[in-house]
RNA sequence: GGCGCGGUAGCCAAGUGGUAAGGCCGGAGUCUGCAAAACUCCUAUACGCCGGUUCGAUUCCGGCCCGCGCCUCCA
């Protein structure tokens, strides 16, 4: 069994392996925690996590390292502004970040480091840097690294003359820019920055004077303290590459001389909202909150957040969404069904989804083998309903549906999908719409059905549905 | 300008050198106080345009049109 997945740096699907054979390690670009994040960031994430399921699966043993970043120019600000410690507001963004990737379903990481945890290991490599004459020290104090040192610079994504161009530029414009920040050459990026007085009490000493990491160096010191200096997967969104990934890339591997810095590159391509890039000018970068506030599931949002390959742009919209939303009704409907035509109950499913190996894939052979050939989750998806269809269409013995239901259940776990989130609180409805349906309820238990009807219209009107079930009701959003 | 991506039915979205998965929507039926939900069935002569290669291209090559992303700190 092969997992082949397309490599940024080579341009090609490539099979990815352990280098050790022990484990499959990788490191994912985290969040920076200034606010909530959003459903784009949500996107990378998540497509994270069915790798590391696939791998889970594939008996690869992945070791998932993601970063938290919590010193950068934005948190600093925000603790600046509201008069309270960077701790603790990007604790407060840490903690509803971990709650809404549990809402997602998403496997917390092996380790979530933090960058302003690991400030001795960036001091470290900044030495490191210096010591091998590929980083200097600007006027003001901060220690830039000099791109120039590394002839590889831009090899991930192929701007073969970003020094060049930093060279000419350098006659026009740009050098003011170089000047302003002080450093020899436009592209040249900060390792360290020298403290400012607007960083108020957010500093760290270093040999250098007070300041703190630049942002780029977390990752690689972060990295190598979990990983190595070599790696098998390094992930992020496709934004990243530029320039965050070649510096990392620049950083790593002149300071520990290994090549390479990670031996893969999984790159995510953006969510788009209504066809336009996700900004807070436009109002349209959506948090899970506003889409759960909006009625739907976090399930329906993963879902939708896997509808679309991870190397094209995906386009969030409400449409979208809605047909996210019905798809993992039906998807759970059926398997609610299936369960309960062969006397299974939900724990039995999760006890199966547990089992992480199978090479008994019955009718969702096609859609695991969809998952494996470059993450390919839309394909996937087809091929689950597929399945469905023949499986219902088929007359299988009890034993057959079993071994079908326990494909099924690696395949949702591999997606993580769960399949009876429905049972969840995940839909929140507003207390007053609550009441309606309490209200309505009661009259319609007493046969009058009038004022029944009149309640119905009322929890309509505001954008609610009543579905009747034999015993009680469910409120779904319009 | 540099690097890169895309244009498949009303919407979304796979895929293949030999006439195209799946989901949503739509329609009919079953069920039910009525609805909805659920279930069953049905439905669409969809591959941007123009050339080329080929027995045959949506799939390969070239050109064009349209849309989009990155190009210094945004997943």
């Amino acid at each position: 069994m092969e997992i082949k997945l397309y490599d940024t740096m080579t341009r090609k699907v490539k099979r990815i392996a352990p280098t050790d054979e022990k484990r499959f390690r990788f490191y994912c670009c985290g969040l920076t925690v200034y606010g909530p994040a959003h459903i784009g960031n949500f996107r990378t994430f998540t497509l994270q996590d069915v790798l590391r399921r696939i791998l889970k699966i594939s008996g690869l043993n992945p070791y998932h390292i993601r970063n938290i970043t919590d010193v950068d120019d934005k948190t600093i600000r925000q603790s600046e502004s509201k008069g309270k410690s960077l701790k603790k507001i990007t604790e407060k963004w840490t903690d509803i970040f971990h709650a809404d990737c549990q809402e997602l379903n998403m496997l917390p990481p092996h380790k979530e480091p933090k960058a302003s945890e690991h400030i001795p290991q960036q001091i470290k490599l900044i030495s490191t840097l210096l010591n091998k004459g590929c980083a200097y020290q600007a006027k003001d104090g901060s220690i830039y690294f000099k791109i120039s040192t590394f002839p590889d610079y831009g090899k991930l994504t192929q701007l073969d003359r970003v020094e060049l161009k930093t060279q000419t530029d350098a006659n026009d414009n740009h050098q003011n820019l170089a000047d302003e920040y002080e450093k020899e050459t436009v592209a040249d990026f900060s390792l360290w920055k020298a403290r400012k007085a607007n960083d108020g009490n957010n500093y760290w000493v270093s040999p250098w004077g007070e300041g703190r990491p630049g942002w780029h160096l977390e990752c690689s010191a972060m990295s190598m303290e979990y990983l190595g200096e070599s790696f098998d997967l390094h992930g992020g969104g496709i934004d990243l590459c530029f320039p965050h990934h070649e510096n990392e890339i620049a950083q790593s591997e002149m300071a520990t001389g290994i090549k390479p810095f990670s031996k893969h590159w999984f790159h995510s391509a953006h969510l788009i909202v209504d066809g336009k890039k996700m900004s807070k000018s436009l109002g349209n970068m959506y948090t899970l909150e506003e889409i759960k506030l909006k009625g739907y599931t976090a399930m329906a949002l993963r879902y939708l957040l896997i509808s679309g390959h991870y190397r094209q742009p995906l386009n969030f919209t409400f449409n979208g969404i809605d047909a996210a939303q019905s798809a993992i009704n039906k998807l759970e409907t059926f398997i609610y069904e299936m369960l309960s035509n062969i006397k299974m109950i939900k724990e039995d499913f999760i006890s199966l989804q547990l089992e992480t190996s199978t090479d008994d894939w019955g009718y969702l052979d096609k859609a695991w083998e969809a998952l494996i050939n470059d993450l390919n989750t839309p394909a996937c998806l087809g091929n689950i309903f597929s399945a469905l269809n023949k499986i219902s269409s088929a007359n299988l013995t009890t034993n057959e549906i079993t071994s079908n239901l326990k494909a099924l259940a690696h395949i949702t776990y591999a997606l993580g999908l769960d399949p009876f989130s429905k049972e969840q609180k995940t839909v929140l409805v507003p207390n007053e719409i609550r009441k309606l349906a309490e209200e309505r309820w009661l009259a319609k238990n007493s046969k009058d059905f009038i004022k029944a009807d009149k309640f119905r219209d009322e929890i309509q009107a505001e954008g609610w549905q009543v579905h009747d079930g034999k015993d009680t009701y469910k409120l779904v959003p319009l």
